[in-house]
DNA sequence: TTCCTTGCAAATCGTTTGCATAATG
DNA sequence: CATTATGCAAACGATTTGCAAGGAA
């Protein structure tokens, strides 16, 4: 339980809240190894699981296979782009309005919900790539 | 490009529509498996691939790193139990109208959400299982 | 006969874990 | 010294894929 202090770790964090764009662990590890060129992928993985399950980052599953990590621990949605899959952070009022839509006809308690966006992105919709 | 027709394929949609309860390829596998005893694996797999991307059934990708199947393809939603991880159908009125909460602020287009719900479900809170 | 499908096994991918060693408190 | 953390490699679970053989049109 009590935890110790390791560059690492410390590193991993600072490295995720210098980023918004919710990079995976792999990403992580890249970056993080420019630093500490001798640590391993597993030690990534294990820290990013550590600093989430104490609250101190956020782990993003969105379906698609890889998780993602964010820095930003406080209740906000996500949008991800269809055509170039980059992760953004989507501010808007809370819609946990749906929660009480969700129990009107529902037999069990519902405390929670998953939600995120899709579409296209400003980048790729404003055509500045093509 | 041009279906052809294949009895491994037909016992897994036909199995998939006389459940409700979304099951994984796996299981999928483990029931079709009962009337053809050599069917793979790897054919479950393609075939329900192929049926999502055809749309006669659909994938539920829930972040728990394991795809379930669902015959249904009408649009609705789905509650997860956090306690036996059963998942459900919710039926509810649509709630499309976070769509336009999402784009007040966002820079791009959105043309859909994912939302799911969880909690607990009816037969773990009503405790007849303890 | 064409070419879609299958079974089987090997391969992938993201993530976790066992273990001996190193670092922290 | 008691523990927690690390590096490395092996293990994992879900899903995909290559390939030769089988079946539908």
């Amino acid at each position: 339980m009590a935890l110790k202090y390791s560059k690492q770790r410390e590193m991993i964090k600072e490295f995720l809240m210098s980023r918004h764009d919710h990079p995976t662990a792999d990403i992580v590890y890249q970056n993080v190894r420019q630093q500490i060129p001798h640590i391993s992928l597993g030690t990534v993985y294990r820290n990013l699981t550590l600093l989430a399950d104490r609250g101190e980052i956020q782990r993003l599953r969105l379906g698609d296979g890889t998780d993602r990590f964010d820095a930003d621990t406080s209740p906000h949605y996500h949008f991800i782009c269809n055509e170039c899959s980059c992760v953004q952070d989507l501010s808007m009022d809370s819609i946990d309005g749906i929660l009480d839509t969700a129990r009107q006809h529902f037999d069990g308690q519902i405390t929670g919900h998953m939600t995120y966006f899709y579409g296209i992105c400003g980048n790729c919709a404003h055509g500045t790539d093509s």
